[in-house]
RNA sequence: GCCCGGUUAGCUCAGUCGGUAGAGCACUUGCAUGGUAAGCAAGGGGUCCGCGGUUCGAAUCCGCGACCGGGCUCCA
């Protein structure tokens, strides 16, 4: 009997009648064979599904099969790599430390991790024995084997000894797996597969189970064929956290061990590497080594901005303040403290107090607000509104105060105080489409601005819970989705998004935007949030054009989301090296000796002078200094590197009698330049705002 | 809030067996007047996070607290 098959290129392949992905690899070439790890497989039968099988899985007549190496870039073979690696972890760990408690052990992105229950914590440096007994394992090329087993069977076998008829001691399942492994959490696992099963009406489930050496474990799989496919040197455990069996606090807290691993040593050296440099882009050691902020125990999470961090802090809110003059809003500005029954009116109070903070005046309760929005409808409320002031766009840079829990505070991207870029569009329902879109244009523009282009929108819909109509919920989920259809991104092509189903707030649908970084990882800062049930509870109206009162629609939405994260962002997005219109330190004036002192206060004050207000140039602001100290003049121009200060004018007597600067522009020596060319170059540099 | 780890000079960190502290950078001063990433020298600077305990003696050991870091969303 023969079966075929057919390879990725479209050519078939006959093979023995239960052949498996090695053979066929086998069938193909040697080096192949050496190399398979798995197989992705579609059956005749479902040709929509791909699955991922063992080498060792057997083939059908009429499969489309493409063996899986190590070998070029595959991204199921590094995530079969990693869910390996994760397995012998766990082996390594419960050589150690027996009667350990495994719980699941995934792949996540970058890496894995396997939760453990231990009897005795375990601290980082325990991680380098653990890495020398997963090397022990992989050397001893344990073989790595699939067991479907009946779910009774896979209880006996995770359960405690003699939980069960077939689990007597020392016996040996049907498979002739051992029995009594007595492992609480796979034993949960399995009962949950048996729940979903039978939820699904379907027959009982097939459990897999995969075993290397002495170590077993409930595994959907597929896995390298044996442990020696993992390599030496290819991986690393990387850190230690606590986490709640099944991310619910109200569970055990569990050992997370996280690691990482790559085909080649290379790639896992480049990836070790590339965190290194992360590390060195983190905002919070930029933001001390450049003197831009702080944080104090005085005020855990509230973050202090240093005379350099206002300077790029303004920066970012002027140009903010320029654009929203541009698009038509007016900026407004409540006050921090307001009694606390506009909560409870405004819905706060039920849904959101854990996280406010409280005080009393003259004996009267009041909250510090956690949003804009209910100081923003008192304006709004604060005289009679027709619908020729609509839409009424009111902006507001917001500082909001939120109790976050003392554990995920970070940096300036978790804090307890923060400047929300906020805006209420107040306008009419026949107006919200335009809004929106004129929000998305916005949204897009700013973010090209700090040099972000590549923005991920995502539309989220109707949650479970939620209030107001069907109706209304159709027309603001309507008018979301004919925006996205019909906008262009910054480069013409049509906007792509992803939809949430479900993930809207309970007063109305919204799209969120996140920006990526050039390390790739993604933010979400924007948002467009539709609500008609504010307008409603805090009963705002206007007078039609038919002089009856009508309930405008509101929206909500902040760009940056909060100017202190997006701060953050930037940092970490330049390492630093802020464009020249945001960096707090735009230039630096160095004198070679004493006797350049005049002359370089002249050229600081020509530079200061043409950013000012009223230069015939163009108000730009320019931060200009002079670093006279007494040291050499190497070693100055060093200290200005890494303060990261985009230009430095050497002034020495060449440049004083041909009334010329030095210039060294971002550590690169260009020479001498006219001094009146530089402050025209400078200023249109932070003018047009030019990216670095 | 919870788990693990940490906290020593402004910063980064060393500190052996329990015997009351060190380095580099930074800062101050002096010398050098410098030509594109660290000139030379001297000096000042410490509640070893706080409180309590053990001890003849605590940066070091124990307990409690504060703060910081990693994590608590990735589901066999």
């Amino acid at each position: 009997m023969t079966l075929h098959v057919t390879l990725p290129d479209g050519s078939p392949l006959e093979l023995d009648d239960g052949a498996s992905v090695r053979d066929a690899a086998a069938a193909i070439g040697p080096r192949l064979a050496k190399a398979a790890i798995a197989g992705r497989v579609t059956r005749a039968a479902d040709p929509d599904v791909t699955l991922l099988v063992d080498a060792a899985a057997s083939l059908h007549e009429g499969d489309r099969l493409a063996i899986v190496t190590l070998k070029g870039d595959d991204p199921d073979a590094v995530d079969i790599q990693r869910h390996s690696a994760s397995h012998v972890m766990a082996q390594a760990i419960l050589r150690l430390y027996p009667g350990v408690k495994y719980a699941i052990g995934p792949t996540i992105d970058n890496g894995f991790y396997y939760d453990f229950s231990f009897s005795e914590p375990i601290a980082e440096a325990d991680l380098a024995r653990i890495e020398k007994e997963m090397a022990r394992v992989v050397s001893q090329n344990l073989p790595v084997e699939r067991f479907e087993l009946p779910a009774d069977e896979a209880l006996a076998v995770f359960g405690p000894a003699g939980a069960t008829a077939l689990a007597a001691p020392d016996a040996a399942s049907p498979s002739g797996l051992p029995v009594g492994l007595d492992q609480q959490f796979k034993v949960e696992l399995i009962r949950d597969l048996l729940a979903a099963a039978a939820a699904e009406g379907g027959a009982a489930p097939i459990i897999s189970v995969y075993r290397q050496g002495e170590f077993v474990d409930l595994c959907r799989g597929p896995h390298l064929p044996s442990t020696t496919k993992l390599g030496s040197g290819t991986f690393k455990l990387t850190s230690l956290a606590g986490a709640y069996w099944r991310g619910d606090e109200k569970n055990a807290m569990l050992t997370r061990v996280y690691g990482t691993a790559f085909p080649s040593k290379e790639e896992l050296a480049a990836y070790l590497e590339a965190l290194e440099l992360a590390r060195q882009r983190d905002h919070r050691r930029i933001g001390r080594d450049l003197d831009l902020f702080s944080f104090h125990e005085e005020g855990p999470g509230f973050p202090f901005f240093h005379a350099k961090g206002m300077r790029l802090w303004n920066a970012m809110v002027d140009f903010w303040r320029a654009e929203h003059v541009r698009a038509g809003y007016e900026e407004i500005s409540t006050p921090v403290i307001l009694r606390r029954e506009l909560w409870e009116r405004s819905g706060h109070w039920d849904n959101y107090k854990e996280n406010m903070y409280f005080t009393t005046i003259d004996e009267q309760p009041y909250a510090v607000k956690p949003m804009n929005c209910p100081g923003g409808l008192l304006i709004y409320k604060s005289r009679r509104r027709s619908y020729r002031d609509l839409p009424l766009r009111m902006a507001e840079l917001g500082r909001v105060h939120r109790h976050e829990m003392s554990g995920v505070l970070h940096g300036l991207f978790r804090v307890r105080y923060f400047t929300q870029d906020d805006a209420h569009i107040y306008c009419t329902p026949e107006q919200l489409e335009e809004e929106v879109r004129g929000v998305v244009q916005f949204m897009h523009r700013i973010y090209a601005a700090f040099g972000f282009s590549d923005v991920k929108i995502e539309l989220s819909t109707r949650p479970g819970k939620s209030i107001g109509s069907d109706e209304v919920w159709e027309l603001a989920e309507g008018v979301l989705t004919r925006v996205l259809e019909g906008e262009t991104g910054p480069d013409g092509e049509p906007l792509a998004y992803a939809l949430n189903p479900g993930d809207g707030a309970f007063y109305g649908p919204k799209i969120d935007f996140h920006i990526r970084d050039v390390m790739g990882r993604t933010w979400q800062c924007g948002t467009i949030q539709v609500d008609f049930a504010m307008p409603e509870r805090l009963d705002i109206t206007y007078t039609g054009a038919d002089n009856e009162e009508h309930r405008p629609v509101m929206i909500h939405r902040a760009l940056l989301g909060s100017v202190e994260r997006f701060m953050g962002i930037l940092l970490e997005h330049y390492g630093g090296n802020l464009p020249t219109w945001l960096a707090p330190q735009q230039a630096l004036v160095m004198p070679i000796a004493d006797r350049h002192a005049d002359y370089a206060a002249h050229v600081m004050r020509t530079l200061r002078a043409a950013g000012a207000a009223d230069s015939a140039k163009a108000p730009v602001g320019l931060h200009v200094d002079v670093d006279d100290r007494g040291e050499s003049i190497g070693k100055r121009i060093r200290d200005a590197q890494l303060q990261k200060v985009p230009y430095i004018l050497v002034v020495g007597d060449r440049e004083e009698e041909a009334g010329a600067v030095g210039v060294r522009e971002r550590g690169e020596d260009k020479g001498p330049r006219p001094l009146a060319e530089f402050v025209d170059h400078i200023v249109d540099e932070v003018r047009e705002r030019r990216l670095p």
